[in-house]
DNA sequence: CCTTTAATAGTCGCAGTGACTATTAAAGGG
DNA sequence: CCCTTTAATAGTCACTGCGACTATTAAAGG
């Protein structure tokens, strides 16, 4: 960070892409946005854009959710820096470095084109296919990344609504994890971390379906889970 | 990432910076280097530099290493990346996005000045005071990193020589979590988890002082630490 | 040789959790 | 109105991992 003078650098632009995450009809998916031109044209990325000379790459990030997602408020969503991607030549026109960030969101409103995307959709993640620049990658690490905080934070509140059954947080792991949780084990332990969920007072009902109604929770104060709460091993880490 | 020409971007400069931890004399050090020059001329900073145009930012950062720590071979060193920092007065004489990456060393060389600092010092932790630009946050977010890690990964080899005793890796905990732990049972959780470290066959010896001679061994192929090895509570988190 | 120092070995009890079984409370069809 | 279906909720049991602790072993140094 010294003498500044003594080198010649060159001018970077400064992008961030997102990677943002909802669930829906038991799927995760992911949004994305067609590109319009060159390279790529036609070619589906993660949205994004420019960091503005005045902002910071979070606030950036916040405002192109706002613009791509179609929410008018966007504030209350999670959002977390992933990880810089500097690659010389991962965009062919110019030196681009991106900052790329995870978003999730509870449900699913239908995406609107944002004001530089053609056309914007959401798509379940396990379909999504070659993506523009090294976007597969970033998708990758953010879903990477998302399966893993799980294990150890109450980020799974984030994919539900305010009020929600612990059925509901239940099916969140098991979508992300691709696993099945055994029901009374999930619920012992949810109920067991303080500040994990809280109950809504007002007894309160949901089911859509037959069964016995389930209680609604809200998301707690607490944001770490300690002890983790760990994905069944599907073999090769020991347990 | 659409739409280039439709938007007026400022160039940025792009920079990274380096939190150097070792561990000297039981305490963490970070290698700090003192700015020859305004702003913040006098004061200590984190060294970094430049991003030059053909290189990604990890190639920086470890070129950057090299030249600040005298060292002739980083290849083997831990250096991974920590966030990027891009609040848009954190320099005041420019746009400067920085992003931040830890790197772990095993014993302290001698820190030599770098090609553009003036002075290079290996400074405990705890007495580090005031740096240059946000650097402070910078180092505090990777001390935070660097503790959490050591829970769950085996990154506690990386502060080891290539060849250590159970007792070194145990003192490595305990320094960077500012813990004691119980030797009996760190060496039953250490061995008990596969691939975190191998013994020497030579059953070879090396304490310094007047006790039993420990074990030696290497670090294994394991990257991640299941379950993990969670630092005492010191009340606050629940067990 | 005897003391000191630290590594190594082993024991006990509790908390957390995986795997299960049982019960309760509703919806919906006959 | 009853009876089946569905899902939430309650509870049991055994095993594992770990914190706390005690005992033994193997060297160094006077």
């Amino acid at each position: 960070m010294d003498g500044y003078d003594k080198y010649a650098f060159e001018p970077f632009a400064v992008t961030v892409d997102l990677a943002v995450f909802t669930l829906r009809a038991g799927a995760l998916h992911v949004l994305l946005v067609e590109r319009g031109q060159e390279p790529y044209a036609g070619r589906w990325a993660l949205p994004g854009g420019f960091v503005r000379p005045d902002e910071p790459a979070e606030r950036a990030a916040r405002r192109e959710l706002g613009e791509e997602t179609g929410l008018t408020d966007v504030s209350g969503l999670h959002l977390e820096q992933l990880r810089t991607y500097s690659e010389p030549d991962r965009d062919p026109r110019m030196r681009v470095v991106s900052v790329a960030f995870a978003a999730l969101l509870p449900d699913a409103p239908e995406a609107r084109g944002g004001s530089d995307a053609a056309r914007a959709r959401w798509t379940p993640y396990d379909s999504v296919r070659e993506l523009a620049f090294d976007h597969g990658r970033i998708l990758a690490d953010a879903r990477e990344r998302v399966g893993a905080k799980l294990e150890y934070t109450c980020l799974a509140t984030a994919f539900c609504p305010p009020e929600f059954t612990l059925g509901e947080l239940r099916q969140v792991y098991e979508t992300v994890w691709g696993t099945v949780l055994d029901r009374p084990n999930f619920r012992r332990k949810v109920l067991a971390t303080p500040g994990f969920v809280e109950a809504v007072p007002g007894a309160a009902r949901l089911t859509g379906g037959r069964g016995k109604p389930a209680a609604l929770y809200r998301a707690g104060a607490a944001t770490a889970l300690h002890p983790p709460l760990l994905r069944p091993t599907p073999e090769g880490r020991p347990a």
